[in-house]
RNA sequence: GGGUCCGUGGGGUAGCUUGGUUAUCCUUGUAGGUUCGGGACCUAUAGAUUCCGGUUCAAAUCCGGACGGACCCA
């Protein structure tokens, strides 16, 4: 399957032959996790609790179910929401007095409790998170991993006794996401959203997205500030030194399995997924080449070959099936194996494996003696070239335009008056919208793309996944 | 939000226009055997007309709806 000549066709291909995701479930956007998709998400979601919890954040679990005066005490967020939430209605044959919505983001949920956590400013910054599935009800065209209905969805929620202590928050988590990105080799740009399209009830969003291979941006994260306006209404105050009362400043941080859907739509080829080695379900695949009266030996030395890579931590598959060879090799190179390891009758009289590449296709010889050390080496190595291919086609993405005309796929610089009306027409004349404003330092001014007034507001465009 | 198209074994498909025999081919699964440096071969065997309703002597085929899927436009 062609990746560039029909990206859509080929992501649906590749997600699902490969046993990322299984779409036959015969609810709409409901899609089943097979095991080797699910390893790699939980691979992902490790990385996710590295990151969260070496800084100090804790990991909790909130209910599913919401109750509906719960639900509603922040106008913004249930308007947000409202359209495109699950409700449970019933139990059993009884209507329930109360009914209990589908946690689309668990604001709601934990914002009660926090107000019952939070007394004094010693409980201060509150810093949890939680990986959890949540519902949304997508009415448009879904997609494995990219928009789905049920969200595999990983929420950060902190709690300051001060705006500035939040911002401080926000900057730790761009830190985060710098450090799950390097594991996913993703590239990303920081996007302050804006406002027309920021979170329901937030007071700015700053959004994470790529570039896919077609032109389009996925939006893989997004983090927001939310200053008061969750606290209030939910009663979350603190008493400070000084014995007042005052609302807590909070953020949040919304990560998905849209990480997983952007390393497949990145890092994949015509011959399928390829995924970098920190997040690789199977790291390193050892395929023995047996020959007639030699198979004794040749097994034996691939054993040995995969029990030590095992040993050393390096996620490793003897693939003992019997069947050919060069069949093996096809099939892993679709799931996207980093390295394979070929071991046969030269390899096991000679003490060497030839190592294969995923990622350039390049073969050469390790000597067993070095095997763990050369291993781990050359799996970094295809880490490092990963994110170097990735970051150069993402500069190479980007492109300064001057008026509507040239506005095409990829992100779009252009000079804005900051005003929503010239961003709607944007939307309406070319199919592309505003992601928002970069996070690099303005400088200089120039004319409004639509209203030709003087601006030193950049923005960028792109047409969203 | 608007439109177009589609639904046949686990996957990919033929048959539908013009209703009529045992539903085609490839792939896949299972059992056995010969093989093995880039998708092997032989033998045996398993597996499908999305659902509900209508028209008809007769429906995979025609009509309506539901559910599911793909694409295009805003």
């Amino acid at each position: 399957m062609k990746k560039e000549e029909n990206f859509s066709e080929w992501y649906n291909a590749v997600v699902e032959e490969n046993n990322l995701t299984d779409k036959r479930y015969p609810v709409k956007g409901l899609n089943v996790w097979p095991p080797y998709g699910w390893k790699a998400m939980l691979l992902i979601d490790s990385k996710v609790r590295e990151e969260f919890d070496s800084r100090g954040h804790d990991e909790v679990n909130f209910p599913l179910l919401i109750p509906e005066d719960q639900f509603q005490k922040e106008k913004d967020h249930i308007k947000g929401f409202d359209s495109q939430v699950y409700w449970v209605t019933k139990a059993g044959d009884n209507e329930l007095d109360i009914k209990l919505l589908l946690r689309p983001t668990s604001e709601t949920a934990m914002y009660p409790l926090f107000s019952t956590w939070i007394r004094s400013h010693a409980d201060l910054p509150l810093r949890v998170y939680q990986i959890v599935n949540t519902f949304r009800y997508e009415t448009k065209q879904t997609r494995a991993f990219i928009r789905v209905r049920e969200i595999h969805f990983i929420e950060g929620h902190t709690c300051h006794a001060t705006f500035q202590e939040a911002e401080g928050q926000i900057a730790e988590d761009l830190d985060i996401m710098r450090g799950i990105a390097r594991a996913l080799c993703l590239p990303f740009r920081i996007h302050t959203r804006p406002e027309w399209d920021k979170f329901p009830g937030a007071y700015y969003t700053k959004a994470i997205d790529t570039v896919l291979p077609d032109g389009r941006t996925l939006q893989i994260a997004s983090i927001h500030q939310y200053r008061n306006n969750f606290s209030i209404p939910y009663d979350i105050y603190f008493e400070d030194e000084d014995g007042q009362r005052r609302p807590v400043f909070q953020t949040t941080y919304g990560l998905s399995e849209r990480m997983l859907g952007a390393v497949v739509a990145v890092h994949g080829d015509d011959k399928g997924l390829i995924f970098p080695p920190p997040i690789a379900p199977i790291q390193v695949v050892v395929v023995p080449v047996l020959k007639k009266g030699e198979s004794e030996i040749i097994d034996k030395a691939a054993a040995e070959v995969a029990a030590r890579l095992v040993a050393a931590g390096i996620r490793t598959r003897l693939d003992s099936r019997d069947i050919r060879p060069g069949n093996k090799y096809y099939e892993w190179e679709g799931k996207g194996v980093p390295l394979r390891l070929e071991v046969g009758k030269r390899e096991a009289t000679d003490k060497f494996v030839t190592a294969v590449r995923r990622d350039s296709g390049k073969k050469q010889s390790i000597g067993t003696a070095s095997l763990e050390k050369d291993v781990s080496e050359l799996l970094d190595s295809i880490r490092e070239n990963m994110l170097r291919i990735a970051t150069e086609r993402e500069k190479a993405a980007e492109h300064r335009v001057a008026n509507l005309k040239e506005i095409g796929p990829g992100l779009n610089i252009i000079w804005w008056c900051g005003n929503e009306t010239c961003g709607k027409t944007i939307d309406e004349k070319t199919g592309s919208s505003i992601l928002g404003i970069p996070e690099w330092k303005t400088s200089g001014s120039g004319r409004c793309i639509v209203c030709a007034n003087e601006t030193e507001i950049e923005a960028v465009v792109s047409k969203p996944m």
